[in-house]
DNA sequence: CATTATTTGGACCGAGCAGTCAAAAAAGAA
DNA sequence: TTCTTTTTTGACTGCTCGGTCCAAATAATG
């Protein structure tokens, strides 16, 4: 048999999407990812294929978080709290670290308009998103913790764009009073 | 005396603006920006200093645009349809030129984090935007347009938020029937 | 027309880029 | 040990980058 591989795969494209993620796509060079991945250049293009295939599993890896928000959201008592705890917990994570920025949005913006695939894993995980919301809504319609002429898929959707631009306003100024108006007010649409 | 300029500065900076709009800072190289400013190398370093500087301004005056939005909302009667037409205005930009991007929040998320010029650009525009929205707001309260015991101040402040979420939705996504809803609901919170 | 200040266009620079190649190193099988 | 197969290492490629330099072109003044 042959040679064995001397860095774990998943750790080095762990590391890997944290520089995408602090830095975006363009800005980040093949010597800034192969430092933090602490792996040889060969070693990564026989890895990952590429520059941009490595980003697509970086990618992938982000947008696989998702599920830790289902699993929160499908446990949740209370769909209230679930919304409330996801607010705050980006509050606290733009505060934890100010130069991080938001990899999905980043992606979105950056290139989707350019990329389709980029631009159908967003999309996909937006619809993801707002099925986990919409479920977690519709339990608390019919628990009564909502009221029942709420319109579950509007307030789904609705929440996707509010989660987004809470982290648009938090990259923009993470200490910004307004940030908490913000979770305020759109937690007050399930009243 | 001597030679005079055979461009127009305004022209040439609204051109470079817009490349930097649809492809982001870091993905744009000299070429592409005197490619679409039709001026040579050494006009763009005589007239603008060098491409951060040229960026810089090119993100001012994106800004500026603010001031047809200030407009809008200090003449508008209604604030609820000032509001409304706002996001159709977004809605129907993004349908039009679906590989735009939204310049501000390109910036906002790839740039701001890494330098402190743009931050400030970007985290005072939010908030003159934020004076812009708690105006009328406050306008539409005293009218009776909307209920005297509403906080005009968070409504501003989310209304930022809800403005850059739809902004990010409507990037990744133009078609998508989410968008709709994320503007119905976000007009619901002034009932 | 000559002078002078400025713009212009193109050649040029070193650096850094993404990606390739080939030789050396290593790990297991025979 | 020897052979086979793979990984690793680092040199190398051609290209593009942002930025500079300089000579030619040009426009207003005297």
């Amino acid at each position: 048999m042959a040679r064995t591989k001397e860095f774990d795969r998943e750790r080095a494209l762990d590391r890997a999407m944290h520089v995408f993620w602090r830095q975006g796509y363009a800005a980040t060079s093949l010597p800034d990812l192969l430092r933090a991945m602490g792996i040889g250049r060969q070693s990564m293009y026989d890895t990952f294929g590429d520059k941009h295939a490595l980003f697509l599993e970086a990618l992938a890896r982000y947008i696989g978080r998702t599920d830790a928000t289902r699993a929160c959201f499908e446990q949740a008592s209370s769909v209230r709290r679930a919304f409330r705890d996801m607010f705050e917990a980006i509050l606290d994570e733009h505060d934890a670290d100010k130069r991080r920025g938001c990899f999905g949005i980043h992606s979105a913006v950056a290139l989707a308009p350019h990329d389709k695939r980029v631009a159908k894993m967003i999309a996909d995980r937006q619809r993801e998103l707002e099925d986990v919301f919409h479920r977690a809504l519709e339990r608390a319609r019919a628990s009564g913790e909502i009221a029942a002429a709420k319109n579950a898929r509007g307030l789904a959707r609705f929440f996707v764009g509010a989660l987004q631009g809470l982290r648009v306003a938090a990259t923009a100024d993470p200490s910004s009073p307004a940030l908490r108006d913000i979770a305020r007010v759109s937690l007050a649409t399930l009243d």
